[in-house]
DNA sequence: GCAAGTTCTTGACGCAAATCAAGGACGATA
DNA sequence: TATCGTCCTTGATTTGCGTCAAGAACTTGC
């Protein structure tokens, strides 16, 4: 049985003018998650009016690419994206994997280009948020100013956990807390913490902790013999969830 | 010979009411670095109004403490910090070290929480930035709303780097880039890119870096049996500019 | 200036994960 | 439904770095 992470495009039928992805900020269900703000309803038109919906990415289609000029932050509505950095000598870091809800393109900011490229891991809708509207309206709407503010902050605490994966954990506790992270986000938009298909190769996660695609394989293989889940190429069931935290063995 | 960082408490005699961390933003050698805006004056000093300068943080002393209260970020004047988290099995993890110049303390914004530790290395004098004061005036100074956008993205994007580092390359490439990101934070601060006293440990350094003690020091070893620097304790030349940069083969 | 503690260096050894290699499963296309 | 290409798994071997150990150099306090 699959769980899908997405739900763009499915809607066509019951309303045949406003397809999903162009559903306002108001009537979205992400926004909680999206926009955890105490904002008053006439403060989300506004928001509202400047985000920019567009069709959705197809798989391996590129929001953006290192390099492009900043234009826009970016709001995943459905699908997944990973983004990731390529190194002079040709090789490729996955800095990140967005999922409905979460925000990502912050990276651009500092100099106006795009400090990584973002990629559809599969279909993908996505809002778009000018950042010259956004920082005018969070000039008027301090609570607007202050969400961004701590958007940016929680990126940085977010890589600052997996810098010390990668710099403390074995390659069982970093595939471990990856899987943990997942559940967690997953549970957060009112999925299945337990049950999930992962929308990312084994080489993204690879790359991802900073392990080789073999490792992640032999650990997912551990991990089933262990009874903490039940792989099946891309369906996870987590079977002991108490164990994988074990595995995981850091402060999720 | 020795290069110092710090300057602090060093003009006492020239102007016996004014000690030099208590300098104005507007006559600070460091604004440049500090707050490369297209300010006006007056708002310079409106800036500057909100700022707390104290008395200096002596060597291993605490700015503040994970799991503190967010009040403020803060600006390093003289000396050097380092910042790490704790993790739950009691380790320690160096997620980074600050400059005179530098910003720190920005994590605690997102949920008001300083999420990592922040040490003196060294005599250290700082600026204290109370960010709701910043928040106000961020909100009628658009540059200096783009400003702070700017350095919290820039903190995402050098993490990113660091992920990258951890994640792709070898003890030699990882000492290597951390010798040349000092050097080149030197040289932004008009000080020697080639010649400086390093503040931390050797622990410090592996722990940043995801190393042991002992790698680093075997990994100075040979830099130094290959000419690329001379090490002395604490106090690091580079002879061999592109022969490091060959090492670190990262885009710096 | 000596003693005690800390930090740094160097060597010997072991191990976790990388590399190399091969085969199997899956998904797309015709 | 057969074929090609990609993705995943598993095994054998190698290796870079961690661990353990010991001693040297530096720092601090008396």
């Amino acid at each position: 049985m699959t769980i899908r992470l997405a739900d763009a495009g499915d809607n066509n039928v019951l309303k045949p003018c406003l397809h999903d992805y162009q559903v306002s900020c108001g009537s979205c269900r992400l926004n909680s998650i999206c926009l955890p703000l105490a904002l008053e309803s006439d403060d989300i038109e506004q928001l509202d009016s400047i985000i920019q919906r567009s069709k959705p990415l197809q798989k391996s289609q590129h929001l953006y690419r290192e390099g492009d000029h900043f234009k826009s932050v970016f709001a995943v509505r459905s699908g997944a994206l990973k983004a990731y950095k390529t190194t002079d000598d040709g090789r490729e870091q996955v800095t990140g994997f967005y999922f409905p809800g979460e925000i990502l393109g912050m990276d651009g900011i500092s100099n106006n280009l795009h400090a990584s490229s973002a990629k559809a891991l599969e279909t993908a809708a996505v809002c778009e948020i000018p950042f010259t509207s956004l920082e005018k309206l969070s000039s008027i709407m301090p609570s607007l100013q202050r969400h961004f503010f701590q958007l940016m902050s929680r990126e940085i605490t977010e890589d600052q956990q997996l810098i010390t994966l990668l710099s403390k954990n074995s390659a069982d506790e970093r595939v471990a807390s990856l899987m943990l992270s997942i559940s967690s986000r997953n549970s957060r938009r009112k999925l299945s913490a337990t049950q999930f298909r992962l929308p990312m190769s084994r080489v993204d996660i690879g790359n991802y902790l900073g392990l080789t695609v073999e490792t992640v394989s032999r650990v997912f293989s551990r991990m089933q013999k262990l009874e903490i889940l039940r792989v099946d190429n891309k369906e996870i069931k987590i079977l002991d969830p108490n164990g994988l935290q074990n595995m995981a063995n850091v402060a999720g």
